[in-house]
DNA sequence: TATGAATGGTGCAAAATTGGATCAAATAAA
DNA sequence: TTTATTTGATCCAATTTTGCACCATTCATA
């Protein structure tokens, strides 16, 4: 068994500071007490206590002690719990608008190969037996129009969207709202949006686009 | 039974690492650790790392241990990570897409009181006597915008942004950049997105909205 | 008001931990 | 036998942990 270090201490801190230990008094103990009680020295505490008050999750104040900070609803942290409670409607409508901007940038921006990539992940996911398979090559078709957008931070966004969706529970409303039909729609409005990307033409990628995420929303939400 | 040697013991390992054993904690034990807990000697140990070493399965310090290289890059940490590399050019394409598209969903769907509180912070932006307030209320007016658009994703996107931008180096850009004058064209340009906004003219707002973000953009990338 | 206990802040030198490297002997495989 | 691998041992270098002393601030209490 490794041996307990600072970032080990700071791991079992931030469990138990959001396992809600000490939420009642607002404070966490003294370095002394935490030293004593993790059998380490204090020095070593005290990094580990560094290390949870750089990144704002406690707040030390000479002679007082160390306190649970409020969590600050512009960190970081806290725009991205609330975003894992995005619904699937708010969440569509920002697919519609960013997806066929991607595109658009896509046909404009993209190198051949690139574009050939696109095209591969499309023609693995027309070819895929199983579903799966499919849903894996659909999911990479759609990564590759934003990798070759150009624009770092809209791939990311898509990257963001992609994880939300995929641990939130209205996730699986897509696995059941699946058929053999609805998959050869999806190869057949995939195949229009490679279509345009091919002829460099960004405003019909961007309509092919908006057309499969308008189908996509139908089948998830019924609308 | 065959002897453990340097192979086995690095695929041992390998299996042991794709199945989480060591993900909590970064990193995997000590070489002395493992030789002991595999009973072999250390060398047999430094040699089967040396072969996750090399494939880049692990990475190694001196005095500090042996970890767990490439960190899932499709994990919320990592995207945020890479977000917070954005350049600013990326950065105005994302807001040109978003901001006029909140703007004209603001138009559609806001309350009389939300309106309100755009217009107030648009008025008292103008009215303030520092640059600091100004850009405080400034702030506040294209926030209030994306939260009467009703769409709590799109609210959380502009939040990152506003993040993102806030501990970027080059946001100081931004700073250096303003005068007075400037400052009397972003009133005029408000006045026009908040008059659209309150004629309830969606298209209007989108595009009062886009010809702000284009200055903002000339003003800032210098185009 | 004055005092003392409790608490975080800082610095430092010694000890412990950990990976890096080498070598000769033992063992297995060809 | 020849060759390759494992073993056990030792030392080195980077890093962390430890133990200690002392300082500064806060707060309760005399």
């Amino acid at each position: 068994m490794p041996r307990l270090v600072a970032t080990d201490i700071a791991a079992e801190l931030r469990k138990r500071i959001s396992a809600g230990e000490w939420t009642d008094i607002g404070r966490i103990p003294p370095e002394r007490d935490l030293a004593e009680a993790f059998g380490v020295a204090r020095n070593t505490v005290r990094r580990a206590v560094n290390l949870l008050e750089v990144d704002g999750t406690v707040v030390r104040q000479v002679g007082r002690g160390t306190f649970l900070a409020d969590p600050d609803p512009n960190s970081l942290a806290s725009v991205v719990a609330r975003m894992e409670g995005t619904s699937p409607a708010d969440m569509m409508e920002i697919r519609q608008l960013l997806e066929p901007a991607a595109a658009s940038f896509a046909a404009t921006n993209a190198s051949n190969s690139e574009l050939n990539a696109v095209r591969e992940a499309h023609q693995t996911a027309c070819d895929s037996a199983d579903m799966p398979t499919f849903e894996h090559w659909d999911a990479e078709f759609h990564h590759r129009i934003f990798a070759c957008s150009r624009n770092d931070f809209l791939k990311e966004i898509h990257n963001l969207m992609r994880i939300l969706r995929n641990q939130s529970p209205w996730f699986e409303m897509k696995k059941r709202s699946f058929s053999e039909e609805r998959r050869q729609t999806y190869c057949r409005e995939h195949q229009a949006i490679v279509d345009a990307l091919i002829e460099r033409n960004p405003d019909g990628a961007k309509q092919a686009m908006l057309a499969h995420l308008q189908t996509v929303q139908r089948n998830l939400l019924g609308r």
